[in-house]
DNA sequence: ATCTGCGCATTCGACCTAGT
DNA sequence: ACTAGGTCGAATGCGCAGAT
């Protein structure tokens, strides 16, 4: 199976997955892993940067200090089918560190290097990402936006607080205020996605309309850049059209699909053509 | 039609706690 | 002792619904 994970497409619809650091890195072994991933060259077996104590605002001492009790910590992950565990493995974030000078000489471990061969297990689940998230819970919903999610394609889907506690691993009695769950999970979770998946954004699901309803759930969208420009010229359009307008949503909704097909030239032509159909004209 | 109380959201900051 | 994660109190504002 280890080789498997190596060299061959790794089918994320297949199995299940967990990785883990273990102990977990503290902020600032966080920021200073983060150096070096910005720096880690893919092409390359070794990968280098200038140490300048004032850019990074850390001594060298310090420096070294945080790699050795970065390079105590272990990345775990195990491959599941089911509720069978196929595989599990362990490995450490450097193969090695040289400082030589003022430059740092530095070659991450096989298996975060292999992440840049399309196809494997470390490639398909981004392990490179994963490891620069600062939230805890990231991981658990990014699994679940690369198990259910083709990157062409704009999508959304809903989850209640229930469900999205489990999915992110939370148990149900924790974070009893929305807030909290806000402020402490949903912001970060998605602060740390936002370098993964772009354009992500949440509607909150409520009850009833109104402020002082309560929130049941949670509503992801992710755009790709492709449907940020067909809504653009949407907005354009419906704003030229306006006077012809009677529901906007159903204006929005016939122009946008159209323009997803069309250049924006001639979906104008196929308004001025269509108006009556794609728009309720207004009657006197 | 306007007033009023209630429930919940939204805040901020302070406190608590378990793991290094 | 320090950090990060988790909890809580209190102030404030909005919308709804029932009372006036």
């Amino acid at each position: 199976m280890y080789y498997f994970l190596k060299k061959q497409d790794f089918n994320l619809e297949k199995y299940d997955f967990d990785i883990d650091i273990s102990p977990r890195l503290t902020k600032k072994e966080q920021e200073i892993l983060n150096l070096f991933l910005t720096y880690f060259d893919l092409e390359k077996e070794y990968s280098e940067f200038i140490f300048d104590f004032k850019v990074f605002n850390l001594t060298i001492e310090e420096l070294k200090k945080y790699i050795y009790s970065m390079n105590k910590k272990v990345i775990s992950a195990s491959i599941y089918k089911g509720e069978k565990e196929l595989t599990s493995l362990y490995f450490s974030i450097f193969n090695i560190v040289v400082f030589q000078e003022n430059k740092v000489i530095y070659k991450l471990s096989e298996e975060l290097r292999l992440a840049h061969n399309y196809g494997n297990f470390f490639n398909r689940f981004n392990i490179l990402a994963i490891l620069r998230f600062k939230s805890m819970y990231s991981y658990n919903l990014f699994k679940l936006f690369i198990k259910n999610v083709s990157p062409k394609k704009e999508f959304e889907f809903e989850l209640n607080l229930i469900d999205f506690k489990k999915v992110l691993n939370i148990p149900e009695d924790k974070y009893k205020r929305f807030y909290d769950f806000e402020a402490k999970v949903l912001k970060p979770v998605l602060r740390d996605l936002e370098l993964v998946t772009p354009h992500i954004y949440i509607e909150k699901i409520k009850s009833q309309k109104g402020k002082g309803s309560k929130i049941t759930g949670i509503k992801f969208h992710a755009i790709n850049p492709f449907h940020i420009e067909v809504n653009k010229d949407t907005n354009l359009l419906l704003k030229e059209f306006t006077d012809y307008i009677e529901d906007f949503s159903i204006a929005y909704e016939n122009v946008y699909s159209y323009r997803k097909t069309h250049s924006l030239l001639d979906t104008r032509n196929y308004i001025l053509q269509n108006t009556d159909s794609i728009f309720s004209i207004k009657k006197k």
